[in-house]
RNA sequence: GGAGGAGUGGCUGAGCGGUUGAAAGCGGCGGUCUUGAAAACCGUUAGACUCUUUACGGGUCUCAGGGGUUCGAAUCCUCUCUCCUCCGCCA
């Protein structure tokens, strides 16, 4: 969230982010709000130190054994109009507090502004697509032929937009999971660490998940939980309320988790096979930082994410974000996209935000600066690194052969047992 | 699920109705000493909000969270949450 100060102080600021975003936002209503919650308190602090002094006069004289009737009095009196001030008060604290929670994060000023489709910008293009000399296969097809991928049954168990792994699918997957997370806990430094996969209401509400996207969850009701959308909730909130050393900044994590998404309202669109399910596996990277490093911090995450698809050989591209593109919590916003030859698209396998203080506010993650001997607000980064189902689906529609073998990766082969390929069933 | 115990500042830990926003210790910061360092000693060290004549200034709130009793609550009552111990159940 952004500090109210912030707000009040550079309100053309915050409006051209909301404008930029394509949301509606009534700042001014906020700021109106703001100015009556200040005269109140003011109005009603005033009434409380009063009142406040004379409570201390009184416990003086009755220390002496003196007579305090008229103080007692007096203080009712005050404490009346302090009755019909505070609810007025604490009904803006909460109207405002709402309201601060539905104000996305400022877009850094290198983001491009618009709306997304003719605004992201690919900054980047790694390896070449292959080139078939037959009609290559889509996933769905291929992971018929080669049977490691079951549709029917996760729907009987699961519903539709779910997935059953078999066999080599499984392995494959588990695979997958494993080389990531070797990579970046050897390669890259990050601390590994496996998380709850059901969080409070709190813990979303921190990594700005809540209170907007609510219906974009799964939620246990009868005890206020909710399913991962992604690791990004559970292990940003591990520092929760809590002030980080300085000496121990900054702070990378890299964790597996399975993620759910309810997906409500995308149905229709892209929604052959394992693009768009209800639950996947993802390895997340998280970073706190030092706020002057966190945009030099965002490239090397993004750098780290990278480094998988370099090594499983699989072509990509980076694009920047629009302002209309990045999440309501991030300042700034990469994401990677696969090439997938038999289906013939991009399909997005990371997003790398820096989300600024807008996190590490809502958490209350601090750190103590050793100058000026304050504390400050880390801040919060994140992303893939990367999430399969869409990995999956691209290493096998590139890698495949006219018959519909797919070849494993040099790099994924030891995860497989040396297996090189995976053959027809 | 049952029965007990406990939640205090960056940490450990006192306080159990009236200058207690909170002793003490550790840690941090500054200094003395030292060629330098360590040790020792001295000083200093919570946060959020807010006001004004923005000042080494004033005020309000905060001792898990909400509500209550009282002129006055970290301290009493009550509910909720979290943690610990024991029992039950269980992968």
């Amino acid at each position: 969230m952004l500090e109210l100060k912030f707000i009040r102080e550079n309100p053309d600021t915050v409006k051209k982010a909301i404008k930029d975003r394509g949301m509606k936002l009534d700042i001014e209503e906020l700021l109106s709000i703001d100015t009556k919650r200040r005269e109140l308190l003011t109005e009603v602090e005033a009434l409380k130190h009063k009142k406040n002094a004379l409570s201390q006069k009184i416990g003086q004289k009755i220390a002496k054994k003196e007579d305090v009737s008229r103080e007692k009095s007096e203080i009712k009196i005050i404490s009346q109009n302090i009755n019909e001030i505070e609810p007025e008060v604490e009904e803006i604290d909460q109207k405002l507090a709402t309201l601060l929670l539905l104000i996305p994060n400022i877009p850094h000023k290198s983001v491009p502004i618009g709306p997304e489709k003719d605004s992201n910008k690919v900054v980047k293009e790694f390896g070449k697509a292959p080139k078939f000399k037959f009609e290559p296969r889509n996933h769905i097809e291929l992971a018929d032929i080669l049977d490691i991928i079951d549709f029917k049954r996760a729907s009987k168990i699961a519903g539709s937009f779910f997935i059953l792994y078999k066999g080599l699918g499984a392995r494959l997957e588990r695979a997958l999971i494993n080389f990531m997370l070797d990579l970046h806990t050897k390669k890259h430094g990050y601390k590994e660490v496996f998380p709850p996969f059901l969080v409070n209401r709190k813990s979303m509400t921190g990594t700005g998940q809540l209170p907007k996207l609510e219906e974009d969850m799964y939620r246990l009701k009868d005890d206020d939980l909710f399913l991962i959308p992604t690791a990004e909730v559970p292990v940003t909130n591990m520092h929760r309320d809590e002030v980080i050393p300085e000496e121990k900044l900054p702070v990378y994590y890299t964790a597996y988790t399975a993620c759910f998404r309810r997906e409500a309202g995308s149905y229709g669109k892209d929604t052959k096979g394992l693009n768009r399910v209800h639950q996947f596996d993802k390895v997340e990277l998280v970073k706190f930082v030092k706020p002057e490093t966190s945009f030099d911090e965002l490239e090397s995450l993004l750098q780290n994410a990278e480094k998988v698809l370099q090594l499983l050989e699989l072509p990509y591209r980076v694009s920047a974000l629009s302002t209309q593109g990045i999440s309501f919590a991030a300042s700034k916003c990469y994401d990677i996209e696969l090439w997938a030859a038999g289906s013939k698209m991009h399909l997005e396998v990371s997003s790398c935000s820096n989300f600024g203080d807008f996190q590490a506010r809502r958490a209350n993650i601090r750190y103590r600066d050793k100058e000026t001997q304050k504390l400050l607000y880390v801040h919060t980064l994140n992303g893939s690194g990367v999430a399969t189902a869409r990995l999956l689906i691209a290493l096998i529609e590139n890698y495949q052969t006219k018959d519909g073998t797919v070849m494993i990766p040099k790099a994924l082969q030891p995860y497989m047992d040396g297996l090189k390929e995976i053959k027809p069933a």
